[in-house]
DNA sequence: ACCTTCGTTGACAGCGCTGTCAACTACCAT
DNA sequence: ATGGTAGTTGACAGCGCTGTCAACGAAGGT
């Protein structure tokens, strides 16, 4: 393993002492433009990386973004881990990954990772961000922490989508392509985006002048079973619904998989849309029209926001914590029309 | 953020030196069973847990897993992900993620992260493990390092399944069922199963005494699209087989698309199989028969064994390496069988 | 000219741990 | 007893970096 460059290299080469290096790298003010120029010429001579552990056992930081999740669905991760990544690279930080156990006290568990990996920053992912306890525990712990995807708990900032007006869109989409009655599968409820598409969903019946059947709305889990198990009860009867909205594109599998095997034809017979734009989505024949997150990018900004949040944080120690609190990231969505809503055959 | 116990607290409620407890944490010989047990009890008591930071910056190692990987799929990723995990989580070592980028000089990017990380060991995954270039500049840098799900280039050790006994058995089971006229879709050739899935095809037709027709085997990139068009090589024809045999069930998923399309009936008139069971594999209608890789074992034995070649490496420092190279561990497969070949309905 | 203030820099301690090495304790064979 | 060996423990330096604080020089006010 070649040896790397220290500090130590770096500020003999630049003729500054060490102090001198560890103000550049780390950008702090108060050097002169020439000296920095001369640090930071030495920096690229040598291919200098600091290292993470020494900057975190004296500066009392990990260097290390957290990501804490449960259950989502393995593109979702990937991607947003991909973003957070990006981030992190230019940064110099590293990532820790936190898989949620299924343990009974699931919190305390989380809680002891916490403490044990002291990361510098935390990004939940739903359903840890709206659960209530757990974020409790966090501002508690004086823990930097930022929620992807979903409101969160209103303690702490957010980036997402607005959820509301996708589904609302989609609805749309349904409604304008001639599709009248319209099932609705929501998500369970400790997701707090389950709500939120739920009502964009009410809101496009709403202003179409449309009913929203009681027993067209049935509540999922957000997995291929449970979108089996809505649809089988939806589709049942003879008085069916003419398209199922399902609040994430598992479910929505689970609706065609259905179909299929009652010989419905979709999107002639029964028309389908899904959220999140999972791979399935364009595997699926017809593809599956849905609603698309840009999650890689909501890793990454996430993961600038929460740096920025947490680098503040210790330069003004005290004060204004609260007035950070409650923003949110607002990014934009895709709505991906595909062949189960009728739209063109892929 | 409560404060963590350090090992001078343990230490001092132990009654012994650091150093003493330091060895206690390491697991290193000579430690009195009396004396251990009396910091193994502090240690729980105040919930101590060492600093990666200090160790790593102290013992000149990292405490860190690294995971290279390029292309795979999701799934792949999160459950090798979450086997590593398992196995860093008991000996507090941490997980670095690499994804490969896509610039031109790949190799040379991975070898920087690699020297700026400075991981304690190395995972390798498909397509990288086989990647002859990369594997040469890791053995020349020592760096430790072991393939999973690929026999690699013979220079590290690696754990997998036996591929070719898999993709025999999968095959085996098509001809019981009675699908004599079998068409194989390949893995793209830098992927060293791609060939050894092949190889078991052969060997169950050869043994059936049935002949492999050169038309309907092709050759994809392990991705839907790809299958997508080997399908619609394959079956455009008059003569087409009764059976497509995928590499990998994305690929699968494309035949069974084009198949759709195309009015056939899965499996009445084409029997469909694929490999890894990926989540995909049971969420179409009807399922797909595939072999399973217990990804998540292997992500944990792959660990667990690096971990003891690194530990055995630095006590015994120099000598042995070549004794260890060329072990791979062979982890147990299963056929899951699906509908799309004929068996029970899911 | 003086003192003040601010911007810029470096000396130095120490973060929590491990490696080295020396000391000390058994215990065995002579 | 005597020496030798192996097992057990601790003192201490130092890993690469950052925080603190003090020193220095330049700019501005009187």
């Amino acid at each position: 393993m070649a040896a790397a460059a220290t500090i130590n290299d770096v500020a003999k080469m630049a003729g500054v002492s060490i102090k001198t290096v560890s103000r550049v790298v780390n950008r702090e003010p108060n050097v002169r433009q020439k000296t920095r120029d001369l640090v930071l010429k030495a920096i690229q001579q040598l291919n200098y990386k600091p290292s993470l552990a020494a900057r975190g056992l004296a500066g009392g930081r990990s260097f290390l973004i957290g990501m804490m999740y449960d259950n989502a669905s393995d593109s979702f991760l990937v991607d947003l881990q991909r973003g957070i990544l990006r981030a992190c690279r230019e940064r110099h930080y590293g990532l820790a990954l936190c898989p949620a156990s299924r343990a009974d006290d699931r919190t305390a568990d989380l809680m002891e990772w916490v403490t044990s990996t002291q990361p510098d920053g935390l990004i939940l992912t739903p359903p840890l961000s709206d659960d209530q306890g757990l974020v409790d525990r966090l501002v508690e712990a004086n823990v930097t922490f930022i929620s992807v995807s979903s409101t969160g708990t209103g303690l702490g900032p957010s980036v997402l989508i607005d959820e509301q007006d996708a589904a609302r869109a989609m609805a749309q989409h349904l409604i304008d392509a001639g599709y009248m009655d319209i099932g609705f599968i929501k998500g369970p409820p400790d997701h707090t985006c389950s709500d939120l598409r739920y009502r964009g969903f009410e809101e496009a019946m709403n202003s179409a002048g449309l009913t929203v059947k009681r027993k067209w709305v049935t509540v999922g889990e957000f997995d291929f079973e449970s979108g089996v198990k809505a649809a089988e009860q939806m589709l049942s009867g003879p008085d069916r619904p003419m398209a199922v909205f399902a609040s994430n594109d598992d479910m929505a599998a689970g609706v065609i998989n259905v179909a299929y095997r009652m010989g419905l034809n979709v999107p002639k017979d029964l028309a389908v849309a899904g959220f999140d734009d999972t791979p399935l989505a364009h595997h699926f024949w017809p593809g599956l029209s849905t609603v698309k997150q840009p999650i890689i990018q909501i890793g990454q900004q996430a993961t600038e926001y929460l740096m920025g949040l947490f680098e503040s944080q210790s330069a003004s120690e005290a004060g204004d914590k609260k007035s950070k609190r409650e923003q949110s990231m607002v990014l934009p969505y895709e709505l991906v029309l595909r062949g189960s809503t009728g739209a063109q055959p892929r």
